[in-house]
DNA sequence: CCGGATGGGGTAGCATGCTACTTTGCGGGT
DNA sequence: ACCCGCAAAGTAGCATGCTACCCCATCCGG
């Protein structure tokens, strides 16, 4: 009859979105029975969830004493993006060698659906868009592993970003800075496919580490990224 | 008192290594309660260690059925190593930039532990300082979410290789798969550091996926690896 | 006035009861 | 003989009791 989402998978995702929006201050002790009371059951699922999230290193747990949220500290979120940058630089260099019409369609599909949400100001919508482009993009390795991972990844930022939105960049600045990575894998230049993908990363990482430090974002620094584009092989890109 | 560890814990790890050994058969379905009983707790910290290894994809939790094991089955096993390929093959890299001497003679510590592991045969050891070895080429990049990451996907193969190399490969085989990595590193030769990993888990990941795959170690193939060190700017090695 | 013991409040972590649901096998109707 | 429904067994998942433990404040001895 119901068809109900467990309630431990509900509360890690509520959980984990409060985190990232700062509900939950970071910094800050909470215990398994607040959380319990705040949601409205047992302490059994709280338990279970807290215990995830502190898996994926978004909470500690203090024995005897609570959780500590760790929120996300701008050298975190550097830290995250600099592992998207190992995976999908080389995952877009990868999706160019594809020859598929299918996947072409299907990204030329996502872009279509972002200029749409774009137009209908659709913020929900075009962060849908957004990580579907994502996701097709590194599925071009066929590695189910890696692109479940990237998953993980973008849930920590996503949303961070969708507040991040308004306030730094348009959507459809931010639609327009995917448009040369498909452009390049259409061409089917690895290389530029790597270098557009590398671009995007980096930019939009920037603006949230400048505005996680606190800073203007008059004041994003990319300087964080070059180590990592050279082992990549990427062109750096003066600022 | 008690220096305890928790239950929960000692239970995920237990599980993890009975299921990458073979102890519990790949497919087959248990419930919390036979766990519970076999490990002689109460079900919940067993709810939990499995719902962990739920998150990690090594089992899949069937709804008031139990949870199947899915074990490493050959294209796994792959997609493991292929992630690692995208984030050590980088990590050599840029490992072979550093020049502090504290870093290079902890890498040379590293492979003297290996040495005289080999020497008693002590496969625990070794283990552990092949272990210690990559950690520490990989956090050239200061980046603890990846050196966190990798931990995780070694553990996948941790087990299994331990089984592997009394089979396939002695210790000594494996320990001098290291020495042009570390070689390299000393040179700062980026390039060649990044070759050398790239070999090393090529090797070892294509005589797991033989294994995996019930064939002999001879029939083992690399070819799955190309598109990968294509993209990593590696040269192919032929077979 | 200061330091160390001590007790109370609060917590994670484990044990266990309980419910709803899924599967399976058996029996009766056709 | 075959199918359909139904009941019984078994399970995940949630609720809740209980214990050992940690932190902190207060109190007592110096």
């Amino acid at each position: 009859m119901t068809q109900y989402t467990k309630h431990s998978d509900v509360i890690f995702r509520e959980l984990r979105a409060a985190i990232l929006n700062g509900e939950l201050e970071k910094g800050s002790l909470h215990s398994i029975y607040e959380l319990a009371d705040r949601y409205q059951v047992s302490r059994t699922p709280v338990r279970e969830a807290v215990v995830r999230l502190a898996d994926t290193g978004i909470v500690t747990i203090e024995r005897n004493r609570g959780f500590r949220v760790r929120g996300l500290s701008a050298i975190e979120i550097q830290n995250v993006f600099e592992v998207r940058l190992l995976l999908e630089v080389p995952g877009a260099a990868q999706a160019a060698t594809v020859d598929d019409p299918e996947y072409i369609a299907a990204l030329d599909g996502f872009l279509a659906e972002m200029h749409e949400a774009v137009a209908r100001d659709d913020a929900e919508a075009f962060s849908a868009a957004d990580y579907a482009l994502h996701d097709r993009v590194l599925s071009a390795f066929g590695n189910p592993r890696l692109t479940e991972y990237m998953h993980t990844l973008r849930n920590f930022t996503k949303e961070m970003g969708a507040v991040t939105l308004g306030h730094t960049r348009t959507l459809r600045d931010v639609g327009l800075e995917h448009e040369p990575i498909v452009t390049a894998i259409k061409s089917g230049d690895s290389a530029a496919s790597a270098k557009a993908m590398a671009d995007h990363l980096v930019e939009t990482a920037s603006l949230l580490i400048a505005r996680a430090s606190g800073l203007d974002t008059e004041a994003a620094d990319s300087s964080w990224a070059e180590p990592y584009l050279r082992r990549l092989n990427v062109a750096v890109t003066e600022a």
